[in-house]
DNA sequence: AATGAATGAGACTTCATTCAT
DNA sequence: TATGAATGAAGTCTCATTCAT
């Protein structure tokens, strides 16, 4: 079904400029309309091509959307690796609120876009990828804690890591979709605060 | 697009067990081939009513979805409400791990079925709903914390208590869509303890 | 398909009751969503009874509208037959403006309702009905022009009743439709004026 | 409902022809099998095209009904007007017998489609358009009633064409629906008659 | 490479009618 | 007789996808 995200790789460069005009039309597309109500025919007349371009680049709408979601993951692991080598350096206290605030900053970026994604789901290959992309960020993460290891009291730095991101992730995805009634830099303070605290518990297991 | 989630109130017995059949077999159906491959005609023919009789009791399949989803939330809030009531005397080192554990062993019960609601997302008022049920949860947990806020240093413990229903709510979600590598007593006592010392913390606002 | 007007003979009066209160409801309806949006079930509603009664009466909603066709063509053709009884001994001149307004008058008896019955059309049997009815009163018109043979140049009495009928029916309908700019009298006087001045004219044929 | 008669413009003459295959399509299951009887899937099939494309040039069978009623009325006033300026110099008693034998012509065209496309009625816009078309002729006829007014006695020739045209028109409907037992020339000559000796009698108002 | 008219499977939904209670 | 839940055939319409130009 997903048979493969783009056709024909498109060397040319008018290609590669179809491609474009197609993608954010597309985008738009989707934040217009949602993706359900979304069809290949309106994407291709937003994108001022006909639907026969359209395939020509694209086997059908859901890669659309996941060519829109590995952009977005691509640019979110970008921003992200380059935050945390900033503060590799840094001790854990001090680098730790500075990475939520990053992952907050990075999903500001096209939220409605990212949201009407998210809603797309697994039919849009959605969870598998970005699944893969926390994988990624997961190792990172791990790394930046063993490098650390002597701040911290938790010891199985695996699932350290593994919490660490998927409770950032998620509530900076939540606030986000729904904003909560306090000062945002409270709740990145606070979000930090949960994980530093968290890392210096000597939890077993 | 909603308009009303079950068409008409089935007073008579035979109703209510012709909208019971309907909902099981809209629960298996879902199952089976997932959200957007299930029909209408498929869910009646599982049910073993007719059409008619489906959209007698209920307007489109998101009703049918919203039916299950309010039930299975319904449950969880149950679930969780009661586990809170048994535990609410408990200082906070004791009774948060239960409520994990409670939290997690909600999320067990008929994974399959709530994976595919939640991917179909908010087609089917899926978002709207648990918000609302995440809110009143929320609540509860903030009238347990401020019972016993002599036990923490957290200040804001209507943040707090947000914070920790969406992380705990969160990873308990994502650990049944993709199990980690660890046992998951551990993850349980890690996602405790990071509440825990997370509550025991001094950040300010 | 059109099997029979009325299933049973209602002989209790509970049952003549029960038409009743159909045949009403039936005329509310038709009235208030037209023909097509009509449905049984709606008519038996507002008739306050069970569709399953209505069908024990009525084979189907063709079968309602026929009825009150019927009806509403029994008391048109009542009115006329008495109106021309009336004038029967007037001179043409007298008589015909009478006529035509008896007609005018008999056409604005629950005009919404037969405006709906009429677009409903031959579904129901509309035609035939009413082409039976014109067809008595053709009939009765000529009895009566014949009757005035001495006061008329027209010959063929048949053909002029035939147009006489059909053109004041007509018009008559049309007005009630889409009402003219003009005061009704005139509009009445013009046609009585046309038809007058037509059986005094010396067309031959 | 009736958003408009036709989706888009057919510029290309590949759809200016599809258009048309569809359009003689429904024209003829219409004849065959009645209003309500004929499907879409019927029409595309006896066009010879996908129901797909019948629903790119059409909204629905209304539309259909309704380019088809749009063709024959302005037919209609195409030859009635044509004839009018043929006998416009003519006086009047030459040039009504002239004009009701047209539109008693004009009415012999495709009678089945027409009477089919009458009993739609309302649902298709009939009614609308048709009034549409007589409040233009009857715009004609005043003209030229007006530019022979010294030939007529009757002297509100507003209201004296709008007799004429709906007599005539119905009269000539009814003809072709049920044709009377008198040959069709006294009919035409008695309708012309009855018009003449009307527009010579003295009414008042 | 681009175009956009054409395709058609199949989903949704209604409503006249039946029949067990 | 009355009830109204249940039936299911059949019509409407969409939209992803193809392919002749």
């Amino acid at each position: 079904m997903m048979e493969r995200n783009v056709r024909r790789k498109p060397s040319q460069s008018r290609s590669k400029a179809t491609v474009e005009v197609i993608v954010e039309g597309a985008a738009r597309v989707f934040v217009e309309r949602g993706f359900d109500s979304a069809t290949t025919n309106h994407i291709a007349k937003a994108a001022g091509v006909s639907v026969g371009s359209l395939y020509q680049y694209f086997p059908n709408k859901e890669a659309l959307a996941a060519e829109l979601i590995d952009r977005h993951l691509a640019e979110l692991l970008r921003l992200l690796t380059e935050k945390l080598a900033e503060v590799a350096t840094l001790p854990v206290v001090a680098a730790l609120p500075a990475m939520v605030r990053a992952m907050f900053d990075a999903h500001s970026h096209e939220p409605q876009l990212h949201r009407v994604l998210m809603e797309a789901g697994s039919r849009v290959g959605m969870d598998r990828r970005k699944r893969e992309v926390l994988r990624q960020f997961h190792a990172l993460a791990r790394l930046y804690l063993e490098s650390h290891r002597d701040e911290l009291k938790v010891r199985n730095l695996d699932l350290g890591a593994y919490l660490l991101v998927f409770a950032i992730e998620n509530i900076m995805r939540e606030i986000q979709a729904a904003p909560p009634p306090w000062p945002l830099d409270d709740v990145v303070a606070h979000v930090a605060a949960m994980c530093v605290a968290y890392l210096d518990s000597d939890v077993v297991g």
